[in-house]
DNA sequence: TTGAAAGCGCTAACAC
DNA sequence: GTGTTAGCGCTTTCAA
């Protein structure tokens, strides 16, 4: 098998280089502090001469800490990973999970190449908590996993026994309306994100701005786009919205990819943006800033997101039971490009 | 520490529930042939009912196998897993390692909180393979663990040691030659995508392909993107080959993101695409087909590289170290959209 | 077909 | 400050 040919050593062989014990030797690699500075320095030594590595496996084995979080997201469709939300979660997660010595898995249904579940695979590695992206709510593995006394922290998603973190949706809605208000729109329609969390949060925000303002909200002004935000999503939405009778002036989207197709939509129809709709979009995807026009958008700082999921979720790992779930949410900024004009 | 709930099942406790010994149930578990069905019943029965969960990392102590694969990409920059590169080449071989039983961590240079390198990190982690994307070949660290024996796949890469899979550059380029040779296109330049492997075989195939044709090739038509593959390197080339006096009538470009920089700056300088200039592109990522006009490009199947990628790497690390570096190519192809005109 | 015993590499009481 | 001992949960000879 490949990998034997590794030199092991253990603690062992350097306890009996040095002549100390091996306990000794864990301790130095444990920043216990009863080791005399003599015989730290000369255990160091001897490990670092005789190429030392310690072993993640023996150790949690006695300690039942893996120091590894699982990474949690959606498997079915080609989602997930490419989706530059998630990318973006996950690169300041693991920022932070790492400078605190934490090393991130993808966790799935499938284990040791047989189907299982999300709790069965934790337990199997003994995950110390699970960052959870984008999962398939209706799963009852992933509800299995809720109910279950491993920490974990939730993005977009509300719950009682898990901390949660998210974007302040409904605030980025009232941003993105009160602009297209400033401009002097008063027809504000929305292509809403269906049934998810953050979807139902900016449907809220979008429907208490418009209330602020004194704005009346056609029934047929609000379309439901798919939850996955796609941009085939977003095209049926705006072909839903362009048959009415009394178009709007513009339309807030809850999501960039659905924007593309919106736009996209009514390029199809001879329609141009800004000149006869203003969009906002949501997200500040990558390639919002090259579409044309540009597409003025709602930020969401999803590297922030990531970075303090993994703040919370180490906190309840570290915590330990009596760590009550925390909630937080993250703030948004609009983002001014070319794809709505004054009216 | 949370955690600590856990009912831990272990093979004692079912091996007494059921009256058999830890060894039989242990034999269960790994599929031996050596037990009768009746006791193999009774102990899965006696599992199941008592919730029995294998623990791996006590599995791992004994028999030097973590089922664990790495995942090394480069860290620094927001590149990495934002790139949709990185993500659909993950998202396949996720698929693969995972019905085959490994599950994917990511592997950095911090290790518990400090410093270290891939190797020690490896090696600490009991790590079976690495996959190899995007990393920073300059390196130490990466070179550290190209030369031992851990198995690895390199995607993009040149190797005697290790396992390499790549698309088939070459080919690519000279399907976008050939092509804008078949629009009439006589004079074509080329933004290359710097001195990564991708981008010299790229540049490599464009070269031969314009030879092949008959094609000259000036020096100043060949344009060097930066390595990092952005929208900006794209702008910056794009404005390079603009300043020329004797302009191309189209270009192949070594990455769609580079394509996008480039039509913007044609953009700035108020030429069109593909009225002004053709450009193909490289990559077909998602906003390929949204461009206006959308573009025309050569598609890497990232998620085939990625399952391909997984495929050797699990052979590599199942045949052991009489298994020798495989090296593989996925074809690509070319996407006909709308960024090219005859001539 | 089944089981006893040893050991994987490490940590944690506890004694010295 | 240092060492002895037991044990984490599992697999693996080897013997019965």
């Amino acid at each position: 098998m490949a990998g034997d040919e590794y030199e092991l050593v253990t603690i062992y062989d350097i306890a009996k280089a040095t002549g100390l014990s091996p306990t000794t030797v864990s301790k130095v690699f444990n920043q216990y502090s009863d080791v005399s500075e003599k015989t730290r320095r000369k255990i160091l030594e001897a490990s670092e001469q005789m190429g030392y590595i310690p072993n993640a496996q023996a150790r949690t084995l006695t300690t039942k800490r893996s120091w590894t979080i699982g990474v949690l997201y959606i498997e079915s469709s080609g989602a997930g990973l490419l989706h530059p939300y998630f990318g973006g979660v996950i690169e300041g997660f693991k920022k932070v999970a790492t400078s605190k010595g934490y090393d991130l898995m993808f966790i799935s249904k499938h284990i040791g190449g047989k189907k299982g579940g999300y709790l069965e695979h934790c337990k199997l590695r003994g995950i110390d908590g699970v960052v959870v992206v984008l999962p398939d709510y209706t799963d009852p593995y992933f509800k299995e996993l809720l109910d279950s006394d491993i920490p974990c922290v939730l993005l977009d998603q509300e719950s009682d026994l898990k901390s949660t973190i998210s974007s302040n949706n409904m605030d980025g809605s009232k941003q993105a309306v009160d602009y297209l208000y400033g401009l002097g729109h008063r027809s504000i329609a929305h292509i809403s994100g269906g049934t998810t969390y953050a979807g139902e949060q900016r449907l809220q925000g979008y429907l208490k701005a418009m209330e602020q303002l004194g704005l009346t909200v056609l029934p047929e002004h609000i379309i439901q786009g798919s939850y996955d935000y796609t941009v085939e999503s977003g095209q049926k939405a705006m072909e839903q919205l362009l048959a009415l009778e009394h178009l709007p002036t513009a339309v807030f989207v809850a999501g960039d990819n659905l924007a593309v197709g919106a736009m996209l939509a009514m390029k199809k129809h001879g329609l141009n943006v800004p000149e006869d709709m203003s969009i906002v979009g949501y997200d500040d995807i990558e390639m919002a800033k090259y579409l044309t026009p540009a597409l003025t958008t709602i930020r969401q700082n999803t590297y922030a997101l990531g970075s303090r999921a993994a703040d919370m979720l180490i906190c309840s790992i570290e915590g330990g039971s009596e760590a009550r779930p925390q909630t937080d949410q993250i703030a948004v900024e609009l983002v001014v490009r070319g794809s709505c004009r004054e009216v």
